[in-house]
DNA sequence: CTGTTAGCGCCTTCAA
DNA sequence: TTGAAGGCGCTAACAG
């Protein structure tokens, strides 16, 4: 920077701002300034940045799994809101274990980002959040959200859902069962109360053998579907309260040669990308990721800029992307009545 | 730093070997000294040390699209052999744009990135590689190989590719098709040299009609199928040559009201987390992404510590996932005949 | 509108 | 085995 300050004939104090845009430079030597800058092919150097302004205009992202494409979306409006922002990312895995999410995010400290948005792993309250409070970070929640006083961003988990078990009510199935998620889970707890709620609506009493556990997992699901079919009851319909449990469900219901929507009726929470192309196409309740994101992003930057903003909690609308797993025909037209 | 240094009544040039275990300390000292530290709760700063030593022990990580899940897995991969090695991760998103990927990857040489993992985009070649060869940084390229004397690691498209196809003439299909990707990009030409590979081999020559573009989308896949279809003698099998265009090829199918494989076989290049509940069930080349990761971070750190080591392109073997849009029942066994 | 200068927090040569 | 001190490249008062 002081060669470009010599090469234009100027302080480093002038190339520095017209480097930033931190104060008034006559045109004509900013222009001097540029020229010299492209000359000897100046750059700027990001860490001396940091250092000297203790800003590092980076924000760091703290993810469960990469590995579940349920998020590329999520990051893709993360990404976009915050290279609007000039903001750099940093993506980071927590392989949804507490301790390994607690390592990554002190690397994320340490590299003195300025906010942070993390998809909490279960079990985060003993190690990172001590670690967040500890230091001055804003932060911000998206997915798992929790009973805390933090700005925080997911989706209306209960009513959508609702509104999903609710169709299936009205279709005419009485017996519909559930596959429930991680027990402690933000997310699984709003979904089941959705279960229920839909169930009360139609003056209806859950079965409690029919809400089964799932883990979250695809394994978890598998093992909730059998269950439920080995029930001398059995459900003619079941709600699985995420993409991976779906997808387990599916599995034993393929095991068990029954056909769904004929012999059953399934519908999940959160879409896929190639919904379309399973067999049966998956009624799902789509959640908004992309805008997630990007209020995630709004959200800590304005607690950045307002440390003493009022704390907010977002709940994005989902919504039911209607295929035909669900026993209606693709557009929406029941095809099948289940009715005892 | 400093802080530490007076509690422990040493220099700081002493508390920060004992951070870096950079020269000796007596135990007795040292022990002080980390006492000191926790004591105080010492944060090592990342820029400041980035900027005094030149070193962010940080690679970067470019992808050409966070969307697609293929990516998932070569995350993975490469996040945990770089934090094996202690090496923080930095992933950006190219959107396979080469000028975005020249704006997101200056971005990572100003943070000094000590090396960088990357998926060129098509057309990286104009902006992205002069980029990289004006600035001292290592860089490994992963899964788009190029004609270049470059460290790279991919996967084996043609043998495979050629694998896939042998095993469609084994069937006795005679007339097989393929939806090509995006010309240009060295896993299409590799793949389309499998398919033409795997005839010579049967003694048979590929009819050039049953080539047809797929552009790498699975808009083009979908095309390239429907062209396929309408030739007035066409295919009873078809190779598509990556997952987005067997998810058109797919889409197309089941708008033509054709079943797969009775009516026609289909094989693929890349898997899916899901590849188990599409119906078909389809058979494809599956890459062995976390170890492509892996390897690539390997790759990248001998770079690192040698430059002068000598230019390595690593191609890693596929195996077939064998199911059953091919054919042949999920064991292998072949079901069907298609004989002219 | 522009220049001077004191650090930011750490590493590292040089000297003891 | 340890200290002292200069400097990494930049920003931001403060002064002109």
């Amino acid at each position: 920077m002081s060669a470009v300050a010599k090469a234009a004939g100027v302080s480093v104090s002038t190339v520095s701002h017209v480097v930033n845009g931190t104060r008034l430079v006559t045109p004509e030597t900013r222009k001097r300034v540029i020229h010299a800058m492209d000359l000897l092919g100046f750059e700027h150097h990001a860490a001396a940045r940091s250092l000297s302004a203790g800003s590092t205009r980076t924000i760091g992202l703290a993810l469960t799994a990469a590995s579940n494409p349920y998020w590329s979306e999520l990051v893709a409006g993360i990404d976009v809101e915050a290279s609007r922002s000039g903001l750099d990312l940093m993506i980071v895995d927590t392989r949804d274990d507490p301790r390994h999410e607690a390592r990554v995010i002190a690397n994320l400290l340490a590299h003195h980002i300025e906010g942070l948005v993390i998809a909490p792993a279960l079990g985060w309250r003993d190690l990172t959040l001590p670690l967040l409070r500890e230091h001055p970070i804003p932060y911000v929640l998206v997915d798992r959200l929790q009973d805390l006083r933090v700005d925080q961003v997911g989706v209306e988990n209960e009513n959508s859902s609702a509104a999903l078990v609710d169709h299936l009510l009205q279709l005419g199935h009485r017996r519909v069962g559930m596959v429930a998620g991680m027990k402690g889970l933000s997310t699984s707890e709003e979904r089941r109360a959705g279960f229920l709620l839909a169930h009360r609506r139609h003056g209806l009493e859950a079965d409690p053998r029919l809400l089964v556990e799932g883990l979250s997992t695809s394994q978890g699901g598998r093992l909730g579907m059998l269950r439920l079919l080995s029930l001398n009851d059995a459900p003619t319909a079941v709600f699985c309260a995420n993409n991976n449990m779906t997808i387990g469900a599916l599995a034993a219901l393929r095991a068990s040669g029954l056909r769904v929507p004929q012999d059953l009726a399934l519908v999940g929470f959160d879409d896929y990308p190639w919904a379309d192309l399973f067999e049966p196409r998956l009624t799902t309740v789509a959640q908004p990721l992309t805008a997630i994101g990007a209020r995630a992003v709004q959200l800590l930057l304005r607690r950045i800029s307002d440390p003493a903003a009022p704390v907010e909690t977002l709940r994005m609308t989902a919504h039911i992307q209607h295929r035909n797993s669900c026993g209606c025909s693709p557009e929406g037209e029941p095809v099948l009545s289940h009715e005892q």
